[in-house]
DNA sequence: GTCTATAGCAAGATAGAC
DNA sequence: GTCTATCTTGCTATAGAC
């Protein structure tokens, strides 16, 4: 487990602290503007403070964008651990986790969707962390592939890498008006348990 | 098939034209910068020319990815039908299809991962254009997964979505020292065809 | 902690010469 | 067609008052 390093100032241990505010008004922006065209004076306006007024809290833009994807991981994180507290079937553990995973990642507000579109590309230190923090994440599922009862020679990393790719593209083509999460989530792990069967 | 509007003037049916070299210096600076990182003047350098000369070909920096994008797509979209024409077996042209999906992404320089990455965010119209050729490309994997012998209340329309957001996902961990992009297509269709039997 | 004010810079785009 | 020169705008980040 990875230390939560802290890329910001956090005076809230008092009271009237807007970082949450501000948080979330970042990753609002990034989501629907992209990290690149999101500007510090939109952000700090809907946090309810003025642009300067956020080097209080962090020393650049890229700071922001990584304590978004620290806050978006740990999101997932708890959305996924906790769905597989009372589950024991490998294969209903993995539709589990998910269908977390996409409930995070679909209807779970900006943080989740920002961590997976938008990898810092300036700062290689910063990228790298995130990285480290997304595959920390992405570990879940290598575990659970690895319950799956499968043959001994199954590609399981592909299996893996398969479905987390499935699953991330999904805010590519989901509508709120169409299939939930969950019955996304069913469909995929049906289509791979049944095979050609199908 | 929509007309291939000519978002860009092309004086190339004289000699001399920049424009090759102008797309190409684009979906590099794309790619590898993203969209908005990548500033004019450092896409005419490469492409030997000085910044306002560009505007000779492309009214704004939003109709040059505009058309970085209708060549990525054409480009994957010959790959993807050349790789089908001598194949028959639906199982086969499948993972012939995802094949050179892959390749085209992975091995296959800069347009197709602009195609894959960049949707521009501003211009809706722009947005809307772009949306409607890649739809257009992926009917292609409408038709092929309509011609597997599956049940006939098999889930389609997801397996066509999973198999397309797994594959435009690995170039999130694609690495050309490992698995190459065929190997990927065929453990793909191997884990779809075997399911629990695997 | 938040403000105002601004430094300092880089961006997209245009005008007009050649 | 390509150039130089420049307009205009917007950005991140800083300084110092309160």
């Amino acid at each position: 487990m990875v230390a939560a390093a802290q890329v910001y100032k956090d005076p809230s241990v008092g009271r009237d602290n807007k970082l949450p505010q501000l948080l979330d008004s970042a990753a609002g922006h990034f989501r629907t503007e992209g990290y690149a065209a999101a500007s510090m004076r939109d952000i700090a306006a809907r946090a309810g403070m003025k642009a300067g007024s956020m080097y209080y809290y962090f020393a650049s833009k890229e700071d922001l964008l990584v304590a978004v994807h620290e806050e978006g991981i740990r999101r997932i994180t708890d959305a996924v651990s906790s769905a597989l507290l009372d589950t024991l079937d490998p294969w209903q553990r993995l539709q589990a986790a998910m269908s977390a995973h996409l409930d995070a990642l679909l209807d779970g507000g900006d943080y989740a969707q920002v961590v997976v579109r938008e990898l810092p590309r300036g700062d290689a230190a910063a990228r790298r962390r995130l990285i480290a923090l997304r595959d920390e994440y992405e570990f879940i599922f290598h575990r659970l592939v690895d319950e799956l009862p499968l043959a001994p020679d199954a590609p399981r990393r592909h299996l893996r890498l398969m479905l987390l790719g499935a699953m991330n593209w999904t805010q590519n083509w989901y509508r709120p008006e169409g299939d939930s999460p969950r019955d996304i989530a069913e469909a995929f792990v049906d289509l791979i348990r049944k095979g050609e069967n199908i």
